[in-house]
DNA sequence: GTATCTGCAAAACATTTGCAATTCT
DNA sequence: AGAATTGCAAATGTTTTGCAGATAC
């Protein structure tokens, strides 16, 4: 299930819809992820919210994230060594991280469907399939 | 190209090859992804190396992981948030990790040949396939 | 008025860096 | 001796925790 409706009014219906009570930062953090696609990390999501809501803290981005991943309405990318970045995109894809721009793209053909229920043996619940290289726009620059 | 060979003279021919000067703890740090496939943390590296070589320094592991790292002679996997676990198996394979006794498997069947040269128009150099679930002893443990 | 939420400051970790001491040849 | 390597201590960067004040119903 994904958020819809109109901006705002439809995020808030979203989160008290998944038992989260949508507070003023928590409908911000959501609506940025929704519409910054680019799988931002805890920094940039707070650099530019710190611009409309001068009191944010990073501690509420790191504290409202988290609560998001647990029920199930984002998710969290350590597709980079030591840096997490979210998406609110729960359809499954693949993503592109490109080592010369370090741009992340998703990757909606050819990902593999979840190969089987189980693995060896092992019950599989979640997969995620990174592909790291040189992206379009980089490789004509060269 | 894997070391092979018998033992530490092996990894030091290995290594020689490779352009890799052989010391000590480097050869020490190399059989010790050798013989432990549990893809270790720096911190697990450490601790049960210490033992053996009580003036080893968490710095020397770093670097020397790094250093493997970038004459790609091991593989570090980002599979967990915020902890970098490391491999020397350079055959293309997928990771398993268990939500419940925190293991990570070798997956050597079923894993998609590099898609493609190029997805979406990105040049593929790289990729990982994380699968996670509940693994088959800790299934049949509930 | 009571629960919850926010945000500051400090703590907790993982990793990197600067540099002096050590080792190897 | 000279070059490379090691390892301590300090710095860096990210995330978590404790708690007091603010907010919401």
């Amino acid at each position: 299930m994904e958020a819809n409706g109109t901006g705002i009014d439809g995020i808030k219906r979203y989160l008290m819809k998944e038992g989260i009570n949508p507070s003023y930062q928590r409908l911000k953090i959501f609506e940025y992820l929704q519409n910054h696609r680019v799988h931002p990390t805890v920094d940039i999501i707070y650099n530019d919210l710190c611009k409309h809501i001068p009191t944010l803290s990073k501690t509420t981005i790191y504290n409202t994230l988290n609560l998001f991943e647990q029920r199930d309405i984002i998710k969290s990318l350590s597709i980079e060594k030591n840096e997490l970045r979210y998406e609110c995109d729960l359809r499954p894809h693949a993503h592109f991280k490109c080592k010369s721009c370090g741009n992340i793209f998703d990757i909606w053909q050819e990902f593999p469907r979840m190969i089987q229920q189980t693995v060896d043996g092992h019950r599989v619940t979640e997969q995620q399939l990174y592909l790291k290289g040189v992206c379009k726009n980089c490789s004509q620059d060269l």
